[in-house]
DNA sequence: AAATACATAATTTTT
DNA sequence: TTATGTATTT
């Protein structure tokens, strides 16, 4: 592959200075297929990102190159390392699924496709199917959409269309399924939309049957680096496959171990056979550990030896000892929460590491809640990673379907959303009739709008409604070339929507400080390059990840799922909840397949942890309002039972309803005495605690949970003012804007950045007033 | 057609 | 605890 020698040695050896043998062995790896096995903590990431960079130094052209990372963050972070190292270079850093879109929209002519398409996420699918599952006339109540939206899915990665499935399938279930499939394809197409797993299914059979397609994408990516190649679905496998043929220069990196992503359909296997798929890859296997201690790793090995469909690896490093994995145990959820939060506020206070040092991990964003506000009770700035719970907002929900529809007017769906919103005098029956039209003549809801005179069912309010509805949306297509941010400031006038929250109660005024919020985004957006329309704003929101909103500059804790946890490393971490029923979750429980990937996802989530690592659990959890006794997860069981390695540490029973937790436990609620029952079934608090609660009053009350706000509504906020918010925690006001009920603050929180708030809305206490 | 009140159901992980 | 759907009223 040498080409003529541009490359520079000066260049080479910098590349490849700080590497062991084996990482430079995958560096310089010349031709044909590559794996590597890269145990947690190799240095992977480093390793592809000094890939690319050699490739390019050896002459190869930045456009024959594609990399492919598991999430958008992943590729960002990877872009700005191999830009480093060779500025300006135009290599395709990407996601699968981006790439998908990518590809769709550029090849849609070919594809007969419309390149406006839009992407359907899964709340938007499962509309779809439970509308299709009305009009087949089946009770969803054991066919729920989620449940049908999951066989849908399912098929699509094996790469099934509906009436190749349909033929496969066997049982009652399968067949609805498959029948459901057909409607929900047809209106997918329809509505000119595609779904998260069409960015896959579409493209791959677009390989599959376009030869000429496939050879010329072939022999443009020329080299490809996949990382994470061990959580690839078979969509996936087949759309490499198919790209690595004439040129197979193909890069996998990977972990069996730290397959997480079963569930979504990422099938092991690929990793595990890919010296059958490729007989001619070269293996290298990297198995030194450059993050860990030896406790830390001798615990995460111990427990992943107990799955038994893995192949034999152990993990070797130099790193000293340093402390041993401490098992913290406390009375309660919200104990855990307390605590976990002090002792991090106590280690940065003594110097020992900074917030941003440590991270908490949970099995279930669910658990988040008594985090945050035991972080706001002792002004620990912190994070929580949890990307769309912004765009999931129900304003938002509304705007982005405004905007979809405007790019793509056949989006019936996006259109039912906002066509009475406001409220324009269109109900059910007229959107009935509206249907009923479109689909004898097959066309869009939108363009059945346009045609609402003809419709003799339609009258009154309801037809001049859809007819000024339809006005509203030829007319807001003229804007569609200028940039989001402005398009969205006319979509929200001349819709109404902003007149709709204005007239309302407070609620509404935060919900159009939302927006406010939404426009910002935009125009950020379109700053970074102002050739991005609005299609890519709609695009980058729904294939946004729950990590790409993880801000690693702030000095704060953060706290994530394991999933959204996988690729990074925090020199403390916590992992809280490790109960029978959450770590393994109790979906997973009846499987061992399936919980030796919650045994995976546990080791990932140790594995994180550079120098520290506490595993948390609690004797008693709240769970959907009423507290639950809980049984330590089977995992704290299977690590090392050497001292030095594992310490176990008990902060229960330190306040009086501790201790009474424990003497009403033993009296009252044998089942979950010790260990976890046999159906591995979480422990349950039966009721009344009867005689055994000895006299302590109700031993499950929880500790009241801190409230943060104004006392009244008269506050005179001022700039300078150092206030404190129930989520953000403290920050000061640096600007101060409007009146009444559109008065707005800008908020510059320690932890959360600067912010927009509504004044007569925001909860806030004032903790100091400038001069 | 719209707003309100009430019941009830359900909660893994995510591109 | 929360969100969602259904019934009831205006």
């Amino acid at each position: 592959m040498a080409r003529e020698s541009s490359a520079a040695s000066g260049d080479e050896s910098k590349l490849l200075a700080d590497l062991t043998a084996d990482q430079q062995a995958a560096v310089v790896h010349g031709t044909g297929p590559l794996l590597i096995l890269a145990a947690a903590g190799s240095g992977k990431t480093r390793v592809i990102t000094r890939r690319v960079a050699y490739l390019l130094s050896q002459g190869i052209r930045a456009s024959n190159i594609l990399a492919i990372t598991f999430t958008n963050k992943a590729a960002g972070e990877m872009r700005r390392r191999v830009d480093q190292l060779v500025p300006g270079n135009r290599v395709t850093i990407t996601t699968f699924h981006s790439l998908g879109a990518r590809l769709l929209r550029q090849y849609a002519d070919r594809l007969k496709m419309d390149p406006n398409f839009t992407i359907y996420d899964t709340t938007d699918r499962n509309k779809l199917i439970k509308d299709a599952l009305d009009l087949a006339g089946l009770d969803n109540v054991k066919f729920t959409p989620d449940r049908i939206g999951g066989g849908i899915s399912k098929a699509k990665n094996q790469l099934l269309t509906p009436d190749r499935f349909q033929a496969t399938s066997a049982d009652y279930f399968t067949q609805v399924v498959a029948r459901i499939y057909a409607i929900y394809e047809k209106r997918l197409r329809d509505a000119n939309a595609v779904d998260f797993d069409d960015l896959l299914y579409l493209p791959a059979l677009a390989l599959k049957h376009d030869e000429e397609l496939r050879a010329e994408l072939d022999s443009r990516y020329q080299y490809i680096l996949i990382d994470e190649y061990q959580d690839t679905n078979h969509a996936q496998y087949e759309l490499v496959r198919r790209l690595a043929r004439d040129y197979d220069h193909l890069c996998v990196v990977g972990d069996p171990d730290q397959s997480i992503y079963g569930w979504r359909g990422s099938n092991i296997r690929n990793i595990l056979d890919f010296e059958r798929d490729y007989p001619e890859a070269t293996v290298i296997t990297l198995d030194r550990n450059y993050r860990s201690t030896p406790n830390i790793l001798a615990a995460a090995g111990h427990l992943i030896e107990h799955n038994v469909h893995r192949k034999q690896k152990s993990l070797l490093t130099d790193n000293p000892p340093g402390d041993p994995v401490r098992i913290l145990t406390f009375d309660t959820g919200l104990d855990e929460a307390e605590l976990v939060v002090e002792r991090i506020r106590r280690e940065v206070l003594d110097g020992k590491a900074r917030y941003r040092d440590h991270a908490i991990f949970l099995r279930i964003n669910a658990l988040s809640r008594s985090l945050e506000s035991a972080f706001v009770k002792h002004g620990v700035p912190f994070q929580i990673v949890k990307g769309l719970a912004f765009f999931d907002r129900k304003e938002n929900r509304d705007l982005l379907a405004y905007l979809r529809l405007l790019v793509n007017p056949q989006d019936d769906l996006s259109f039912q959303r906002v066509v009475n919103e406001p409220p324009r005098g269109i109900g059910a029956k007229s959107i009935e009739h509206l249907k009923a039209y479109a689909e004898d003549r097959q066309i869009s809801l939108l363009a059945a709008a346009g045609d609402v005179l003809k419709i003799p069912a339609i009258k009154g309010k309801a037809a001049a409604g859809l007819r000024d509805f339809h006005q509203l949306m030829t007319g807001l297509r003229s804007w569609l070339e200028q940039p989001p941010d402005v398009v969205i400031r006319e979509v929200i006038d001349r819709s109404g929507y902003r007149a709709m929250l204005k007239a309302g109660d407070e609620d509404d005024q935060e919900r159009l400080a939302n927006i406010e919020e939404m426009i910002t985004a935009a125009q950020q957006f379109a700053q970074e390059d102002p050739t991005r329309t609005l299609g890519n704003f709609l695009e980058q929101i729904t294939l946004a990840s729950d990590v790409d909103s993880w801000d690693e500059q702030q000095d704060c804790v953060s706290v994530m799922t394991l999933h959204a946890a996988k690729g990074l490393e925090f020199p403390i971490v916590y992992m809280l909840a490790m109960e029978q029923g959450l770590l393994p979750h109790e979906r997973s429980l009846a499987k061992d397949e399936e919980i030796e990937e919650e045994r995976r996802l546990c080791f990932v989530g140790m594995t994180r942890a550079m120098r520290q690592l506490n595993l948390c659990h609690a004797k008693l959890r709240e769970f959907r309002g009423q507290a639950l006794y809980t049984v330590p997860s089977m995992f704290l069981d299977e690590l090392p039972k050497v001292p030095t390695t594992i310490e176990r540490v008990d902060l229960s029973g330190r306040n009086a309803y501790g201790a009474a937790m424990d003497a009403w436990r033993r009296g009252g609620s044998p089942a979950a005495e010790g260990g976890w029952d046999d159906t591995g079934v979480r422990g349950r608090s039966s009721g009344s605690p009867g005689a055994g609660g000895g006299g302590y009053g109700s031993p499950i009350r929880p500790t009241p949970r801190p409230v943060v706000h104004s006392d009244d509504d008269e506050v005179q906020y001022r700039p300078g003012m150092i206030v404190e918010h129930e989520t953000y925690g403290r920050g000061k006001i640096t600007d101060i804007s409007g009146y009444g009920a559109m008065r707005r603050m800008k908020i510059r929180f320690v932890t959360a950045g600067e912010k927009v708030f509504v004044a007569q809305k925001a909860k806030l206490r004032i903790l100091s007033v400038p001069d």
